[in-house]
DNA sequence: CTGAAAGCGCTAACAA
DNA sequence: TTGTTAGCGCTTTCAG
């Protein structure tokens, strides 16, 4: 197929390969001629530049990987979209890697920058500590993601999660509500996420002047929604009361809605539901779910500009950004208790 | 950093770079006493191949890239999914591109290939034709996906619309509805998979016996749940009559099932409705959708093998696969009429 | 079974 | 402004 080489064109028009190589990069030196000439040489031939060739000569990939826990996630690939999109727009080209929240999947991932395959990483770690991550990937253009635990050296960028559950659990209050849950996985929490979201979470109910009480926060065993209609179910079953949950993640609110009215609760009249994430999945429940929305198109813009400041040379030590969030008002969770 | 090369490890194991080259390859004659040598070079030295080079040696990417509409629409994440872990099993890398629909972006998915960054090239063409597809890419290993009309050249995988659509529509008919809609986009369809699934509807409404009847399909302006809720409310504004309902997508479903409720009516007492890709959307609607599944799995796994074999250089005519379907139950449209 | 050397196609000094 | 040439790091004949 397309076999033609720089050198070949630079034949056909008759030039050196230093010209047809300053065409090709539109540099601004070349007389009009030489550059006609080229040019047609280049279409005749259906010249592509062999881009590995370039990289090796340049040691640039022009590609950056992003590693998630689950690629199918709405939480995920809404955001890599954003990434994709702001990627794109930078000139790079991303490569997916799903860890499934497999330690090892997680650390070859950081070893993808040094087999010359991509110029950084951005990675959202779920079993790994920041200091493995720092000491598996030293030099290595790194931006994490999510809420692991403040990194040292490593850049990172989430939303302030103790903020946002706090303005959750507010806006809950606000409408009314006295006795409100907090539905998460407590268990094989590496990251702290849920610690940082049940702190907000307290934060609101002392500010109210309510009590903190162990039984309101309930424990799911997994990340799925049928964990959250478990998790609701024992609750009811064993008589606990409240008229408001914050859930760490849209799939359990999810699965509160769906517990709650099977039995015979209504959302949000008798209970009030606040999800997590704002995904898609929030806009089609009924209720639709209100949720804590993550500003994704700021953590993919940060994360970027982070990283093409690692790229190109910055070794610095470890920088945090703090992007928005807000809450995503919908029928679960609506502004004024009716 | 890194900057570990293979002549390196073989000054410090004091043998050729061959043999090195034979170690890290793991070819079976080396022997045992320079393997350890060499062994131990690469470890202490900590020696990554780079990927870079050895591809320009080899002419091989090891990667393949996947161009989808859009990368956050839950059954091209799924598919994505799916599609990454058996390029995975197989040795590959994913480079995902996102065409959003744009002919533009379409037409350059086909040229990376050609610049040598990928080995070949998973595509779900929504605006292309498969006659400009196979122009544009002459020889370059392709595997289409989605429906477009029948391609000449090129493989191609897909789930047997017309018959996908008999079935759903044929269980809307067992569980004894007689007036059933059919809800789709009409204009700007390229793919001609609307046609099909038409089709196999209205096959279904023939072998029962029952008129086709064109007010009974439907039609919204785009891809969108809205759009599906403003298609239905037209319908029920205009005083259609119908107890069953068709969609060409599980959004389109989900609008169909808000505008139903809306207006009063129950799903699937009333009205029963069937979606279509059974995505994760499906299961979390209430009632949770009756979906037209196609075996993505078996979709990823074929273009894979089809891609493999392209790549291996297998150059013969165009083949289409066929894979399997099937009509995920659910709550929307049970399996008997109550 | 191991070593030496010629590329893979492009970039970037350095010359001209 | 344009041409020459030496790498980028690895693979791979072809000898030894």
């Amino acid at each position: 197929m397309a076999r033609v080489r720089l050198i070949d064109v630079a034949e056909l028009a008759g030039v050196s390969m230093k010209t047809v190589s300053n065409v090709v990069h539109n540099y601004p030196h070349v007389a009009p001629a030489l550059r006609q000439k080229v040019q047609s040489a280049i279409n005749e031939l259906g010249y592509r530049p062999n881009l590995t060739a370039r990289r090796l000569a340049t040691g640039k990939t022009g590609m950056i990987a992003l590693a998630m826990p689950e690629i199918d996630h709405p939480y995920f690939s809404e955001l890599s979209r954003h990434i994709a999109e702001e990627a794109t727009r930078r000139g790079y080209r991303v490569l997916i890697e799903q860890t499934l929240s497999d330690p090892v999947a997680e650390r070859a991932v950081l070893r993808d920058r040094e087999a010359g395959l991509v110029d950084g990483v951005i990675f959202h770690p779920v079993r790994m500590g920041t200091l493995d991550i720092a000491k598996l990937a030293p030099g290595t253009p790194l931006v994490l993601l999510g809420e692991a635990a403040m990194p040292v050296m490593t850049d990172h960028v989430m939303i302030d999660n103790v903020a946002a559950a706090l303005g959750g659990t507010r806006h809950l209050l606000n409408s009314g509500r006295r006795r409100i849950a907090f539905l998460a996985v407590m268990d094989g929490d590496i990251t702290g996420s849920t610690n940082q979201r049940l702190l907000g979470y307290q934060q609101a109910l002392i500010e109210a002047g309510l009590p903190l009480r162990p039984d309101l926060v309930l424990t799911a065993r997994d990340f799925t929604a049928e964990a959250g209609v478990a998790a609701i179910e024992a609750a009811l079953e064993r008589g606990l009361h409240f008229d408001g949950v914050v859930c760490r993640d849209d799939k359990f609110a999810i699965g509160a809605l769906k517990a709650l009215q099977a039995a015979g609760k209504s959302v949000p009249e008798d209970v009030a539901v606040v999800g997590w994430d704002d995904t898609l999945l929030a806009r089609y429940t009924s209720p639709a779910l209100t949720s804590v929305a993550p500003d994704k198109l700021a953590i993919a813009t940060e994360a970027l500009t982070l990283l093409e400041e690692r790229i190109g040379g910055y070794e610095g030590v470890g920088r945090h950004r703090i992007v928005g969030h807000s809450l995503a008002m919908r029928g679960s969770a609506p502004r004024l208790r009716e």
